[in-house]
DNA sequence: GACGATACGGAACATCGTTCCGCTTTGGCA
DNA sequence: TGCCAAAGCGGAACGATGTTCCGTATCGTC
């Protein structure tokens, strides 16, 4: 729990917005942007990523208009805060495969370190899982940036010879999120344990 | 997908609440509770479980206060919808014990009859796995009925030296439970098989 | 048939997401 | 600097949904 690792560091840089839209010429647009940012952060640890949406505009200090104008869905709101976050642990994918002494490993601390950031985050397994309008961004997201590495490291534990191959990179990516649903507010219920368990069941069986 | 087995038939009795509550004396509650249950039946296929207590309402042509007045909580509906599949799926239990070459095929069957049960109600897996008060008698319900029996089939396999100890009953449950989170609304994610993998994961590595 | 207990219906209230529009601020330009 | 159009702001208002409450209707019994 907590381990400060790469992926659950929760800096974000100057502009809030590292996405491809053009910021605001306005200095009040940028600010406001980024106030909302950081209201967020603070109100998706104590309520989770379902607080209301008064919720953090209030504690912002701007108006429901003006967060909406910023974030249209709850989903580009939830991807501005963790986008960073979300990209450390894309990252970390092609270095764990070099680093590791086999492919399996590798893919075995990658999902840790996935888990270790869902886990840490109240709700987010559960909304990245949903199928609501509105959270089709959200998905998208996570599967831009993190469905490569996991296709990546997938496929080399296959060519190694140490998985079998009837399972796809997707398929994986939600179970091992909808493993994580719930994992924040139960301490009896062991997300890492069974996500690993999962991995374990990759193995090749002989 | 629709498998014609013990746990997937509808079929409920003449009394509408096989719990312990005494039924009502007046011959309208008690039809309008029977009444609700078929509503609410109809309408979780259709939209979910988690459709509009409404919807259910008008459906069965009875008031708000009515519904209300026979389940407190949306959780007491779907108990009572779903009460003798579950206790279909519990009873399945010991009888695959007794049937199956090993306690590890045996608890993989049962499994495979709970991710079908799960499965083919639509949201059924994810308000099971919700932490939203009013929701606890559900998952209580669901606790009560199967994981005594979920218990005794990881047990004989752990007896028999056929997988690891490590993992309870509980957690395993909720894993199957949160494995099957969407897989009623999305045809490339495969609940079935990615409990498999999980259920293979359990074996004692060697 | 009368009467008390029980249940019914739906209006009313609370919460939350979302939209809309009149007012304010900002940045560029003369 | 002063003006102005564009951009942004705030929050009232609307719709959907869960939940409560109470006046009225119905049922079972005597």
């Amino acid at each position: 729990m907590g381990r400060d690792d790469a992926v659950n560091q929760s800096d974000r840089c100057g502009d809030a917005d590292g996405g491809s839209a053009a910021p605001s010429r306005r200095k009040d647009a940028r600010r406001n942007k980024e106030t909302l940012l950081e209201a967020a952060a603070t109100v998706f640890v104590t309520s989770g990523v379902d607080a209301p949406v008064r919720d953090i505009a209030s504690r912002a200090g701007v108006g429901l208009g003006t967060l909406y104008r910023h974030f249209p869905t709850r989903a580009d709101l939830i991807i501005g805060v963790y986008r960073h976050q979300v990209q450390a642990c894309a990252d970390a994918g092609p270095a764990l495969l070099a680093a590791a002494p086999s492919p399996h490993d590798a893919l075995r601390q990658w999902i840790d370190l996935f888990v270790d950031f869902l886990v840490t985050k109240h709700g987010l397994a559960a909304v990245l899982r949903s199928d609501q309008a509105g959270f089709a961004a959200l998905h998208d997201h996570f599967l831009d940036r993190l469905l490569p590495v996991c296709a990546e490291l997938l496929d080399a534990a296959v060519t190694a010879g140490e998985i079998r191959a009837d399972i796809d990179a997707l398929t994986l990516m939600r179970g091992v999120g909808n493993l994580c649903i719930g994992a924040e507010s139960d301490p009896d219920y062991d997300a890492r344990r069974l996500t690993r368990v999962l991995v374990d069941g990759l193995r090749r069986p002989h």
